[in-house]
DNA sequence: TTAAAACATCGAAATATTTAAATATTTTAA
DNA sequence: TTAAAATATTTAAATATTTCGATGTTTTAA
């Protein structure tokens, strides 16, 4: 289902605390995230910002949209869930 | 139940490909791997692969027990469930 | 008691990641 | 059409990770 460079990619995009803290937010919010919230949520920098939402982006754990000159990004839970499957599958 | 920091070292423990060969080896196996098998199974010197295990008992994913002079690692699922339940925890 | 087996640690080289400053691109508003 | 806003890219520095060779420690077998 999900080969082991998925599993890998995914668990590197996981294993930054800043980048957690975007995963956690799409909970508290309705749904969707536009990249300047995230910029005033993470006490770093434009760039970094940006950054850490590719490498996100490239796990395909988040969707992007634009809108206008925003982005909207939108936690794709179909990877999550598959990623969270291969957890399972770790087991008896 | 899990803070950040933990899924970050757990996050970043399953973001190798070599160690996430030996996590998938549990299943084969009965239940428990040696040390000495990880070597055979992985293309990579013997510093290397303890310092691979070293990240996955860090990580509290692995148990390891001393047997002689042997060491018997057992996948400690317990921490793997706290794991996937964090993950669940990012959908509504 | 000594030698060998199993595993750990140290030191160093190669590579990857994180971050920020500077700059570029794209889109909208005036 | 031009200026400003939102985001991306480039470059470079600091730090972390991966890997191996050499060596150390612990345990067992001879």
């Amino acid at each position: 289902m999900m080969d082991n460079k998925k599993i890998e990619k995914i668990s590197r995009a996981l294993s930054d605390a800043s980048r957690i803290t975007i995963l956690q937010q799409f909970k508290k919010r309705d749904d969707c995230l536009y990249c300047a919230e995230v910029h005033d949520i993470l006490d770093l920098t434009q760039p970094s910002v940006s950054h850490h939402l590719k490498q996100l982006v490239e796990a395909e754990l988040l969707l992007a949209e634009k809108e206008g000159r925003n982005l909207k990004y939108v936690l794709n839970e179909q990877v999550l869930n598959e990623y969270i499957s291969s957890l399972n599958d770790l087991k008896k």
